[in-house]
RNA sequence: UCCUUGAUAGCUCAGCUGGUAGAGCAGGCGACUGUUAAUCGCCGGGUCGUAGGUUCGAGUCCUACUCAGGGAGCCA
């Protein structure tokens, strides 16, 4: 019967039974004592199981002295308890039939040796098949498993808002266009201008930069719902931190203020780790090689509360410091990467919350306090990586929203239909925004967000 | 975009104050072995990122460019 690698290497279905396996050869080693033991991977977990290969095979010499790492192949043969040290069972080959060798083994580029990471983004065709990538590939599916799991449990709809939009939903971010039109032969209006009532859709049309702006159509009609899609950003930012395409999730809950929206940041990030801490410990057991500490900081991020901060308090909290700061902290500017740090790494050791920033370096859509000077925007800081999330309760008061706008310089007659939820029934309501890449580099304890997404696309490199 | 570091064999790197290139891994062959990214021996493999310049002579020094890494800004 055919197997997976990982039930084998489980010892299922049972010793002494025949199975096959087929996967991609990880290392060959002969002996002369009459065997070759060949490792195979399929890509469902980590490990490879061992074949071991008699001579006596009619194809030994011909094919199997010749397997090489990268080699496809499926074999016959069974199940039984390992005689060596280093796994627990392994396959008694009766066959091993070969898909198809390596053309050029002396150039074949994953070899089973540790490669950099810098090389293996140039083989992006390839590095899937890499112990590293693998482990990714498979967090990566875990932990968008998990999320949408967390949010079906607590009653949110998955709403797919478009890729393709006419408007800048931030009034920030450079985007990507999106034309038809002959770039060697614009057509022109009257004014010289480009015309671009002459292209597909009639007006100007860009790559979304988020949901956000769509979703809360659906969350006032349906109260709790989310995206998770990919995001385009035309940025010029070369960077560990940033791609020009990644997937984003972005909750929003109606009849919700600020604190609800932190709980629900706090309850989903923890479920998503969790689960991948019961799902994919073995990856989670390699990446711990690599980087020590990973999981610990998993198991203490599941384990405490957040600490809620007010901007206000940070920036106290960071002119207090004694810890001398490249940027001095300053009430009305953003906090650099340095002050997060410091505030969930050194000052709390363990997850922040921090709320209620000033209005002007805040969205048009963050709703306005109280105070007139500050908005309900909040940040949530992890240690080991500084923002992780960023959210705000909305705006829901038309004059106030409005008033935003005008104050940003953005004009409210492009946003009618915006403007229109808080026309017709508006309520209360929040939402955050978490890059997905992001979490899988935090999960992951990688270096580059390059490495967290299958083929990455940054300024100057859209490869494979 | 700015700052900074780098580019030498298929991969990871060494190569000093300038004197025309080395190792490990991988590959081929052989030895040995229920082996664990095995071990040992031998062999093949390089327009030193590109283009100029200085010099009797440049991997090494200078200039420009290209690409990459790290940091910053922006952000998710």
């Amino acid at each position: 019967m055919l197997v997976s690698v990982k039930q084998a290497l489980a010892g299922q279905p049972a010793v002494g039974t025949k199975v096959e396996v087929r996967g991609w050869v990880r290392t060959r080693r002969d002996s002369k004592a009459g065997i070759s033991f060949v490792a195979v991977s399929d890509g469902g977990c980590h490990d490879a199981i061992q074949l071991v290969v008699p001579n006596t095979l009619p194809n030994y010499a011909s094919e199997v002295l010749h397997l090489t790492a990268g080699a496809s192949i499926s074999s016959i043969g069974t199940l039984v308890a390992s005689q060596g040290k280093g796994q627990a069972f392994e396959i008694q080959a009766d066959s091993v039939t070969v898909f198809g060798l390596v053309d050029d083994p002396e150039t074949y580029p994953i070899q089973p040796k540790q490669h950099s990471l810098e090389f293996l983004r140039e083989q992006g065709h390839l590095r899937p098949r890499t112990n590293t990538f693998g482990a990714v590939a498979r967090v990566r599916h875990h932990a968008a498993q998990a999320i949408h799991r967390f949010f079906h449990e607590e009653g949110f709809f998955w709403v797919n808002t478009p890729i393709i939009t006419a408007a800048d939903a931030e009034g920030a971010g450079q985007m990507f266009r999106v034309s038809t039109l002959d770039m060697t032969n614009l057509p022109k209006t009257e004014a010289g201008k480009i015309d671009y009532s002459k292209d597909f859709f009639g007006k100007e049309t860009f790559l979304t930069v988020s949901g956000q702006l769509n979703v809360e159509a659906y969350c006032l009609a349906l109260s709790k719902v989310y995206t998770f899609g990919p995001t385009f950003r035309a940025e010029n930012s070369n960077t560990t931190r940033h791609l020009a395409e990644f997937w984003m999730i972005e909750p929003e809950i109606a009849f919700a203020n600020l604190n609800d929206d932190a709980d629900l940041a706090e309850r989903f990030l923890k479920y998503v780790f969790k689960a991948i801490l019961n799902e994919r410990m073995d990856d989670m057991a390699f990446f711990e090689k690599a980087q020590k500490g990973v999981i610990e900081r998993l198991d203490k991020f599941i384990g405490s509360s957040f600490e809620r901060i007010e901007y206000t308090a940070a920036i106290e909290i960071l002119k207090n410091a004694k810890k001398k700061f490249e940027y001095a902290p300053e009430w009305g500017k953003d906090l650099q990467t340095e002050h997060e740090r410091y505030l969930t790494e050194e000052h709390v050791g363990r997850p922040v919350v921090v709320m209620n920033y000033p209005e002007q370096i805040k969205a048009f859509y963050m709703r306005m306090n109280e105070d007139g000077r500050t908005v309900a925007a909040m940040d949530v800081l992890a240690p080991g990586i500084g923002e992780i999330i960023g959210g705000s309760q909305r705006e829901e008061r038309l004059d106030l929203l409005d008033a935003r706008m005008r104050k940003m310089n953005l004009e409210p007659s492009h946003y009618n239909w915006y403007r229109d939820l808080r026309r017709y029934g508006s309520v209360p309501h929040a939402g955050f925004g978490l890059g997905f890449e992001r979490l899988i580099v935090y999960l992951c304890g990688l270096a580059n967000i390059r490495d967290a997404i299958p083929y990455p696309r940054v300024p100057g490199w859209a490869q494979f």
